[in-house]
DNA sequence: GGTTTGACCCTAA
DNA sequence: ATTAGGGCCAAAC
């Protein structure tokens, strides 16, 4: 199984109106230092795809994409559908981690 | 096959 | 407390 297929598996199972980061999915996956490979599989996601890579966001809950397929907006938008406060702040978007974070049991 | 890069995280100053 | 620098792992060059 690949390392992109563990992330894109784990990132499904993100429920709906709940948000993770990436260190935790790394930590869940593999090796808890494989942040950066977290975003880089998502970054590999192609434009149309069943994964939620909205619902990722990094340790502090911010949200760091720049140039990408989806600019924030997109993201913002979509989190914001599912019922997630994003807050607008200092020129970034910022998700409340300690109401929304979804942790594996 | 060695080097660079990345939607990041952690530690130290 | 805030800022700066190094490190980690896997893919692309």
């Amino acid at each position: 199984m690949n390392f992109y297929e563990k992330v894109y598996r784990l990132v499904k199972q993100i429920p709906q109106g709940q948000v993770s980061t990436y260190g935790l999915l790394a930590s869940q996956i593999s090796s808890p230092r494989a942040a950066q490979l977290v975003g880089f599989a998502l970054r590999s996601l192609p434009a149309k795809t069943t994964v939620p890579w909205q619902r990722v966001v990094n340790s502090a809950g911010m949200i760091s994409i720049e140039n990408l397929n989806f600019p924030k907006e997109e993201q913002v938008k979509r989190l914001q559908q599912e019922g997630i406060k994003v807050e607008f702040k200092d020129g970034n978007f910022w998700v409340d981690l300690g109401k929304y974070l979804w942790q594996m049991r």
